[in-house]
DNA sequence: AACTATTTATAAGA
DNA sequence: TTCTTATAAATAGTT
């Protein structure tokens, strides 16, 4: 407002826009007190310079105060809108996964036979009941069945491996009780060796 | 500022004072609006005249995103205290409720034998799931016989009311054969009278 | 509300 | 940042 006039736009020269911003918002909060004093009003101002530093001025009481005046003016008739904060969204988080937890529960519970215990009354209700829970006991069953043919499976290849790795070091045995000549070693063709010899020549088998 | 210096003390001439009011509020918010936009800052500005009314300015989004934030700077260290409003509780409300739901449906899967079928993994679940399936039909059995017993218990006493109410009956029949002196009636004795007269003459039984 | 004399704010320079 | 100063802007009092 003297020395040229300003045009109306960012001011681009950093230092030339740091110094104007501490001129004028002075001359503003200057201007706010003179504002209250001179007519009595209630003034709240604040200021965030663009790199985030706050100026308050708060004529009459604190800001907070003030504040609380504008939301009580702003929002008379009809309520704040709902601040979706964090605090509300984990909330919300936390009611979507417990529904899909209680469907998952619940449809465990229809599997089972429509109902729960609690909730039976009728001879009905408890044949059908029943009836489900021999079906379920049918499943686990054979279920333990597949398992059982599983293990059982894994057994004998585990025994055709053991006997593998037997003959690999009986063999091998006999190999060096020719290489040596020492015709007393013949016997242990007929002695089995420890099992957990296969550990160590078999690891990749297994 | 102009023909005359202005003392800063209220002014108390109203008339003098609402122009004055008008004037430089108009003024302040100019300036306010200036400084945002000159020195890119964020300025929020909100004015109570004597009377009560508003008069506000936020540059750059609205005026509650402006509170918020001075909110947020202002508590920087602590957090901004938790609003509990209307929706807040609401919320935490059906989060109780859904909990309690599902220690519900937790509690009756747990009974069927902790777990649910599709997080069975090895045989020994499987044993565990099995004897618990057992154990249920076992009660359910159980509770079945209950049902059956009282049933029976029901039946006979039905029975033995129906018996009194033959008894009755037949009492009554051999009487009026006795006063009107029919001789033929005798016969009476034998006849079996239809079950469903025992619903009005014992009504109150049942 | 419009005018205008004057005060005030402030841009540029030091 | 602060001071100075020329000048733009704001505005008190008047119409």
């Amino acid at each position: 407002m003297a020395r040229g006039k300003v045009q109306l736009k960012r001011i681009e020269n950093p230092v030339h826009r740091q110094v104007t911003f501490c001129k004028r918002r002075a001359g503003l909060l200057k201007k706010a007190k003179e504002l209250s004093v001179l007519c009595d009003a209630e003034i709240g101002v604040f200021i965030f310079s663009a790199h985030g530093k706050l100026y308050e001025l708060a004529t009459k009481g604190t800001m907070q105060g003030l504040i609380e005046r504008y939301m009580n003016h702003t929002n008379g008739s009809q309520p704040p809108e709902p601040p979706i904060d964090n605090q509300t969204l984990e909330v919300k988080e936390e009611v979507n996964r417990l529904k899909q937890e209680i469907e998952v529960l619940k449809g465990l519970r229809n599997a089972l036979g429509g109902g729960g215990v609690e909730g039976i009354r009728t001879l009905d209700e408890l044949d059908m009941l029943e009836k489900q829970l021999e079906i379920w006991i049918c499943q686990v069953r054979s279920t333990k069945m597949k398992f059982m043919c599983e293990e059982i499976d894994a057994l004998r290849n585990q025994e055709l491996i053991l006997k593998a790795a037997n003959k690999y070091l009986h063999d091998k045995m006999e190999e060096n009780i020719c290489n040596t000549t020492n015709i007393e070693a013949v016997n242990i063709t007929n002695c089995q060796y420890p099992l957990t010899i296969q550990d160590e020549l078999f690891q990749l088998c297994t």
